[in-house]
DNA sequence: GTTGACCCTCACGTAATGTCATAGTTTACA
DNA sequence: TGTAAACTATGACATTACGTGAGGGTCAAC
């Protein structure tokens, strides 16, 4: 039987919290006297032990309710679903220290880093690049030799305030489908946002016929460089575009 | 210039974020105009990027906010440091992850481990059969709910160590009382070994009162599944556990 | 001139405690 | 037996870093 201030000294957490902990159920004392002092036995010790561990892994306390509540069925799921939270958290420090890296570079070679630059480590080159590399691979296929062409044309009178734009634009459209992940590609809200990569790339670069960018859809998975690039903004992101695009195609078909 | 929205796109942060930014003085736009809209220059993102490299690294925006003030801040060197501290946030992900990964390994182990009718493990497997069987029965007969629940809620906590504790000793029970089946089962020596089997359950697995630890006795002859377990100790042992356990529970009742 | 997509300011809500204030309890010791 | 030290309790407001939503202006476009 240990009285608060004594777990407290064993666990390493505050009183407060413990009271806390017994307000919202999730570590009730094995037995409260009838002055209303909380006595924990070891069982109760245990139990702390392990809402640390999870508190460890950043589990909000009512998710450790959850999981200390019905420890049978959840346990392994959320454990999952933590894990990938942490990758993400882990991708986002790693794109953090290539900025900070890049960061360095550029002040070192005196140059100022452009916004794109700053917050994300890619930019229009790689749509730049999907142009040439799809223009040519479709030049065969479908001999359509126009759009290589009519983009190397459209492209080369851009200015740089145009590539801020376009930017701007894109990077706004790969952050709001990264935070739609969760969804159906087949929504609306998603097809909707594609479709508004769809025009851009329509706008600024080629006409882009559904064939073309069920294409590019599929380019986001078969090409290395562009999947890392695209799932900067989101693990999958790349995986759910292609999706989302070739369902996009198939809606514009019909 | 920027409005909140564009440099809430450019930087991932919520437009809420940045007027709360802006309130405490920690980010305030270059510009406000007449209508009190906010404009944000390319300084103010860079500002911005600064913080956010800050927050990454467990920073209060009240300390980012005494960081940025300091004019002796050295841009390269703090740069260099967050990175470093960067690195060492990683790591520490990477550990949390493989503990995760660990905690499931062990997980996926326990049910291979409950599946493999090894002679080693069998005598688990025959404890968690009977809670199941058991509790189940004595549901609806004596009202038991909880049997069930709390085993399974305190033998999910269990990790290979604690499983491998538990084994060892029931082995030890199971060889002792296969030693001793020349004598009688309400002999003195036996009932004590008896003893110690129903604190062994009683300990690790659910409150186990006489009348459910009678029934457990009985399932040993019932289910040829444990008499077969139970008699690769010694033949017989099944029976004459049964019997010394119905005594034991007698005993235990007065 | 009316959408629609922006923008603003309150102001209350949240999580996981911290930090009093006020007060009852237990224990040790003079 | 009295009192002080060291516990205990509840209650309630404070804190951090925003989220959320109400209620309402602003602006460009069709």
């Amino acid at each position: 039987m240990y009285q608060v201030k004594e777990v407290s000294e064993l666990s390493g957490v505050s009183v407060r919290t413990l009271h806390h902990y017994d307000n919202i159920g999730l570590l009730q004392p094995s037995k409260v006297a009838d002055n209303g002092y909380r006595y924990y036995n070891d069982e109760n010790l245990k139990q702390l032990q392990q809402i640390l561990f999870f508190k460890e892994l950043d589990f909000s306390l009512n998710q450790i309710k959850e999981i200390m509540d019905d420890p049978e069925f959840n346990q392994k799921e959320t454990l999952m679903n933590q894990r990938h939270l942490l990758e993400k958290k882990k991708h986002r420090l790693e794109k953090l220290i290539n900025t900070i890296d890049e960061t360095i570079d550029s002040m070192e070679e005196g140059k100022n880093m452009s916004n794109k630059k700053m917050f994300e480590s890619f930019n229009m080159d790689d749509i730049k690049a999907h142009q040439e590399k799809y223009a040519k691979e479709t030049e065969e296929k479908y001999g359509h030799t126009d759009a290589y062409k009519q983009s190397k044309e459209r492209t080369s009178k851009y200015n740089e305030q145009d590539w801020k734009t376009i930017q701007e634009k894109s990077h706004s459209i790969y952050t709001r489908l990264a935070g739609l992940m969760d969804r159906s590609p087949r929504e609306h809200e998603v097809q909707s946002v594609i479709g508004e990569w769809h025009s851009l790339i329509h706008d600024n670069f080629y006409e882009c016929p559904p064939e073309m960018f069920k294409g590019l859809g599929d380019l986001y998975i078969s090409d290395e460089r562009f999947t890392k690039n695209i799932d900067q903004y989101g693990e999958g992101l790349a995986s759910f575009m292609r999706d989302a695009m070739h369902i996009y195609s198939e809606q514009m078909s019909k």
